[in-house]
RNA sequence: GGGAGUUUAGCUCAGCUGGUUCAGAGCAUCUGCCUUACAAGCAGAGGGUCACUGGUUCGAACCCAGUAACUCCCACCA
């Protein structure tokens, strides 16, 4: 039968050949939701909990979110299988910014436009948008196998939740903490609305620098005279303007000063004078400030204050007039005299063009700079005097800062530490209001005479406001108007992991009391600062403790050539595409198996497949033991193997245990990898599955050792589930495993615990590993059948009993019988392990020229070894500072590498003879 | 401009207190195999100036200094 044949035969049958993920997946998906297992309430157990970072609601599954909910899962099921009250809180956030454009935008196709409708009608559509396509993204989580409590599915703007967000900015308010005030915001023209300064990306773009000149306007003919005599006409006529160079020049008819450097000996004749603005000529002075750079552009800078934040501040201290010229969408409005209504970009080309023919234009260079991008919109960025609310940060950031240094809160990778210390002993203060509807509306009224007060409700306000009227008439709640603004999303997202559990309503509550603080929190380091930061603050501010003890930092997914997976760039996977090749448990194995936390991953579909591979290998594991049979008459052969593997596995469980404890992931899912590929099917199925029967359905086996094998596959399921739920948990529940009950899951069984480990046992099965390989290295050398039994001899040197592994050698090494020797087998193709010779007797002797070639090397290789050790040996200050162990490990090499020689030249001069 | 990090096999990464024959793993590659669980497999093999230059040390991939390249974060140079 040849392959293709045997595989469309084997499909017919019952067993799949394969592993078909799809269906165990649905299936098991669902079983475990049928039967609560994600369910946590509080009970006596040891809670281990985590708060899923809120994807924005209208979000859809990236890699990003994949790489995070698969680490998250691992650590939740893992805890679950420790016997721990393991809960995931899962939900979304209502992202002001992103979702109302997105909801702006489906507006505008159904020809609305968010100007006419109320505030009120606007948040209807919003949120009838939200029921209908928000939180797509949970379900997709499903797909992954995410063990959710999806009863806890929180949103950010929930009633409770906003409730909380109200009631922190009250409090934050009382404290003094929150202000209002008129500062130069990041103004997102697109978004129409502030944005803080960790949402501007800065990119560089190539730009030009216009050179323009601006006529000098009070001089005057006696002063040239004044002057010095000695210059010539011409210098004279120079001074009639000056140049500046921007990469804005839509911008001048905003300016309010030239500045110069007062130490700038090219432009002294220019100190008290005053220049026109080209085409609008409005005449601006000349100030003298040490912050402009001499030898930077012509050394001349244009002061903007309304829209340059250094333009500002220079503004202040010189005192100079703010002309905003820009409208909030970033059209020119009536200020700026000509180009009104005119979007700034399309401004600055039309004003190049006008300059130009002013003869005000001097040159045009290509100029590189970093412009600011709203990291939601994608639009420029534009600096903007405007009243916002402010949060004060810097109270808030020393214990904050400090949780973090003493170890309360530890980032993992720890590398982070540095970067979040330089954050918060530099942290500025937060501007939270938002001009967006979608979100917490500012608690804030003002009254008639432009007072403001801050109160939950409008009744409270109201009265609050009659108290601010000494006297006279009181006030009716109609008098009072609302601020229109909403709060930043963060303001209500760095209140997530103790609003979940309603810890402000109800500050005792029983959930709070057992859930808080968290365990691990999984993000990406891009947030570090918004979201990470802001909680500990909140978490030491409203509850004088910190929200979680461990942050899991996961790189950013990139592609081959180390660009960001982004939808704009079109070089992301579809996650559910991939799950559907790949199955979800490959998809997992495969993000995991190269993302140590901090690093970026280099994403690579390879890893999927591997991750598929893998799963078939467990699954035609599962189809060997399957085919066994027990005859009860057949006594154990395999009792030194079960002993092995046993020691092996446990050895391996405390790597894997000691692997998530430093939270290596991905070294502990190789661990897993290796105990299952290599050491359970390579070598223990090999060394115990029964030799074909033929004419049987079912390959006979003994009891004992079929057992040993269930349960140490069993034990294996259980390691494996945290990685690949889904396989582990379909073939948890065939019969091979005997009765299962409805509630006897893989999801919620005890992980094996730690047994002995035979140190010596495993050592040995080492060296026998390696007897296999050399014979079958020798079978590959004379190109012998695997098919060919042949004889081993055995001249014993070390104090390993060959005896005990006799059966496995001559099981996997195909051999015809095993024997001991006292002497050298003249003529057999020989190999040295430890200190031990082997010798294989062929029908062919071997060419002994090229046997005393190979054994010449190894004792040339030797010698040397020998020599370096003995120089080492004889160095004083080596035997003086070394601890005594290395000596003791430098004397053992010594002694093993002169056995060595001693067997190879024996081995030479018997070939010789 | 300031700060942090990275540099080890073709790729992705380990190498934890400087000391095992220490230069590793997985993938990829090459060779041979459809050998009664698995070709999504099996048996083997090759592959390295540990970025570079110095230093410390009995001993350095590891510690120190400098250099180079790359990455990220922060920052107002028009």
């Amino acid at each position: 039968m040849n392959h293709q044949c045997k595989i469309l035969f084997l499909r017919a049958m019952s067993i799949s050949k394969t592993y078909q993920p799809k269906q165990a997946e649905d299936k098991w998906y669902s079983y475990w939701m049928e039967n609560g297992f994600f369910r946590s309430v509080p009970d006596e157990r040891e809670p281990y909990t985590i708060v899923i970072p809120p994807p924005n609601v209208t979000g859809v599954l990236h890699m990003g979110h994949m790489l995070n909910n698969t680490i998250q899962d691992v650590l939740i099921r893992r805890a679950r299988m420790k016997g721990k009250n393991a809960c995931w809180v899962p939900g979304t956030d209502h992202a002001s910014i992103a979702t109302e454009a997105k909801v702006v935008a489906m507006l505008k196709e159904k020809g609305i436009n968010k100007k006419d409708l109320s505030r009120e009608e606007f948040l209807e559509y919003a949120f009838e948008w939200k029921n209908k396509y928000g939180g797509i993204i949970l379900d997709q989580l499903k797909k992954l196998g995410a063990s959710c409590d999806w009863e806890r599915t929180r949103f950010t703007m929930d009633p409770d939740l906003s409730e909380a967000v109200i009631d922190t900015f009250i409090h934050l308010y009382k404290k003094g903490w929150i202000y209002r005030g008129i500062r130069m915001v990041n103004w997102d023209p697109q978004g129409k609305t502030a944005v803080s300064d960790e949402e501007v990306i800065r990119k560089e773009v190539n730009q030009k620098l216009y050179y323009i000149k601006y006529q000098v306007s009070s001089i005057k003919y006696q002063d040239l005279n004044a002057g010095d005599a000695n210059q010539s006409n011409d210098l004279i006529l120079d001074t009639n303007y000056l140049t500046i160079a921007t990469t804005r020049p839509e911008t001048i008819m905003a300016d309010a000063a030239i500045c110069i450097n007062p130490n700038d000996e090219r432009y002294t004749h220019l100190h008290g004078k005053k220049v026109l603005i080209p085409l609008i000529g409005r005449e601006i002075p000349v100030i003298l400030d040490e912050y402009v750079t001499m030898d930077f552009g012509t050394g001349c800078l244009k002061v903007t204050p309304a829209h340059d934040l250094n333009d500002y501040e220079l503004g202040i201290k010189h005192n100079l007039p703010v002309i905003d010229i820009l409208n909030d969408d970033g059209t020119l409005n009536e200020k700026a005299t000509i180009l009104v209504g005119e979007d700034r970009f399309a401004a600055r080309k039309k004003i190049a063009v006008l300059l130009e023919e002013a003869g005000s234009l001097e040159k045009v260079e290509e100029y590189k700079s970093q412009v600011g991008y709203s990291e939601r919109t994608n639009a420029v960025i534009e600096p903007k005097l405007s009243m916002q609310w402010f949060c004060k940060m810097d109270e808030m950031a020393g214990p904050a800062l400090d949780y973090v240094l003493k170890g309360d809160i530890k980032l993992i990778p720890e590398k982070f530490t540095n970067t979040y210390r330089h954050w918060m002993e530099n942290v500025k203060d937060w501007c939270i209001s938002r001009q967006l509807w979608w979100g917490q509306q500012i608690p804030a009224w003002y009254l008639p005479n432009g007072q403001h007060v801050v109160a939950k409700t409008v009744e409270e306000a109201l009265e609050e406001a009659n108290k601010l009227q000494a006297t006279g008439s009181k006030l009716q709640a109609s008098d009072l108007r609302q601020d229109e603004d909403v709060v930043d999303t963060w303001f209500s997202s760095w209140l997530w992991p103790i609003s979940v559990f309603d810890g402000f309503k109800d500050p005792n509550n029983e959930e709070i009391s057992y859930y808080y603080p968290t365990n691990d929190l999984v993000t990406a380091p891009e947030i570090l600062f918004f979201w990470v930061a802001r909680m500990i603050m909140a978490g030491h501010e409203f509850r004088g403790e910190i929200p979680f003890k461990n942050v899991y930092l996961t790189g950013i997914v990139r592609d081959k050539l180390g660009r960001k997976m982004s939808k704009s760039l079109g070089n992301s996977p579809d996650p559910l595409d991939l799950i559907e090749k790949y199955g979800a448990d490959g998809v997992r194995v495969g993000m995991l198996l190269s993302s140590p936390a901090g690093n970026d991953l280099m994403f690579d579909e390879g890893h999927c497949k591997q991750g598929s591979a893998f799963a078939n290998k467990i699954w035609n594991a599962f189809n060997l033991i399957k085919g066994w049979e027990v005859d009860e008459r057949l006594t154990n052969p395999n009792a030194v193997t079960i002993q092995w593997f046993n020691s092996r596995f446990n050895q391996a469980l405390v790597d894997i245990e000691e692997q998530f404890k430093q939270y290596r992931l991905s070294e502990a899912l190789m661990s897993t990898y290796k105990l299952v590929w290599d050491d359970f099917c390579a070598w223990y199925l090999e060394m115990v599955k029964p030799t074909y029967q033929a004419g049987v359905e079912k390959q006979q086996i003994d009891k004992e050792t079929y057992e040993a094998t269930i349960a140490f596959f069993q034990n294996i399921l259980k390691v494996l589930h945290p990685f690949t739920p889904f396989i582990t948990e379909e073939l948890w529940h065939d019969e091979l495993f005997g009765e299962r009950t409805a509630k006897d899951c893989c999801i919620v069984a005890l992980l094996p615990a730690i047994g002995e480990i035979d140190a010596r046992l495993i050592a040995e099965i080492e060296v026998v590993k390696t007897v296999v390989s050399e014979v079958r290295n020798v079978r590959n050398a004379k190109q012998l059948s695997p098919k060919d039994k042949l004889p081993l001899a055995i001249k014993a040197n070390s104090g390993i009993d060959h005896k005990h592994y006799f059966a496995i050698l001559t099981k996997l090494g195909n051999l015809e019988e095993v024997t001991f020797t006292n002497d050298k087998i003249a003529g057999a193709a020989s190999f040295l392990v430890g200190t031990d010779e082997f010798y294989i007797a062929l029908e062919q002797n071997i060419d002994v020229d090229a046997e005393k070639i190979r054994l010449s090397e190894e004792l040339v290789y030797l010698q040397g070894f020998l020599k370096s050790i003995e120089s080492k040996l004889g160095n004083e200050r080596f035997m003086q500072n070394a601890k005594p162990e290395i000596v003791n490990n430098e004397l053992k090499k010594k002694a093993d590498a002169e056995t060595k020689i001693t067997i190879i030249k024996e081995s030479l001069s018997a070939l010789s003879a």
